[in-house]
DNA sequence: AACCTCCACAACCGCCTCCGG
DNA sequence: TCCGGAGGCGGTTGTGGAGGT
């Protein structure tokens, strides 16, 4: 058999149309089924990740809300990197929109924090990472072996990996990598207050209260109204019948950049 | 105007988990 | 019970655009 060559990189306009279209018939499980019957020259994993990252009818765009970003702050520290968990409490936004925007915006922020750190030695709590004597503000520390951050996991057992992969000489871009903006943002956030202790999902008390969720409305089977007990439920509720013409529920509320817009539109066209 | 830096975001990779045979 | 495949998840990279110098 001849294989044809799996297309990687950006999709284009026809390729979402057949996408969306596809996930209109047989729903936004079956993955690897509609890569092959859709024709489309991909993977299932990549259908997948464009259907929840960009195609998806729920999805919000645009900046964070104050109150999605204090968000994402509390519950990153309730579960740490759990992207996907995170975005379930958030509605329309994607784990991998919240992964890029606390890496970004954390990292900022961290910045400034040590930067404000640094203008004031006499604190104590910055003497571990801020070490890099012949650097300047820009260079990051590089993680010490046997040091302990439980900002990069989110729970006890999410270390290894992270911690085989950057102590090599893997360290992200600009050599900061997730782990050291993890210890940047505990240094910072130690400067301001006591950081909840880390691992446990009980015992944490939040001022925040729960999520409002503010003007969503999107179908009970969104992918991100649901938490991880709900997700089960509804899993165990799913039969064939189910989402076949998820995607026909578009809506024109999808707020993308011009051309995505007019995508949109051409998607609603296709049905 | 040209160059540089930063940011936002799309997409890929590799590992893990789950589920069906 | 074991195994393989599909899907899910987290980490990382690449790229284009905006803003600054």
């Amino acid at each position: 058999m001849v294989q044809q060559e799996i297309r990687k990189g950006p999709w284009t306009e026809q390729e979402d149309i057949k996408l969306v279209s596809f996930v209109g018939l047989f729903g936004d499980r079956r993955w690897d089924f509609i890569a092959k019957v859709s024709g489309l020259n991909r993977t299932g994993k990549s259908c997948r990740l464009r259907w929840v990252n960009y195609l998806h009818p729920g999805l919000k765009r645009g900046k964070m809300t104050p109150l999605e970003e204090r968000l994402v702050l509390e519950l990153h520290s309730k579960w740490g990197n759990r992207w996907s968990r995170i975005a379930r409490k958030l509605p329309g936004r994607t784990d991998n929109e919240i992964k890029n925007y606390w890496r970004t915006h954390m990292r900022k922020i961290a910045q400034e924090k040590k930067r404000a750190a640094i203008s004031s030695p006499t604190s104590s709590s910055c003497h571990s990472s801020l070490s890099s004597e012949n650097h300047t503000v820009d260079s990051y520390p590089t993680k010490k072996t046997g040091e302990e951050s439980f900002y990069d996991t989110g729970g006890p057992n999410m270390t290894s990996k992270t911690e085989t992969k950057i102590g090599e000489d893997q360290v992200g871009d600009q050599g900061y990598s997730m782990d050291d903006i993890w210890k940047d943002i505990a240094l910072s956030e130690s400067l301001m207050h006591p950081v909840y202790d880390g691992h446990s999902e009980v015992g944490c008390n939040f001022s925040c209260p729960p999520m409002p969720s503010p003007s969503w409305e999107y179908s009970s089977d969104s992918l991100w109204v649901m938490d991880e007990e709900e997700s089960k439920e509804i899993k165990s509720r799913q039969t064939s019948n189910r989402k076949v013409g998820l995607a026909l529920g578009y809506r024109g509320s999808v707020i993308t950049k011009s051309s995505q817009v007019n995508q949109f539109g051409i998607l609603c066209h296709a049905f």
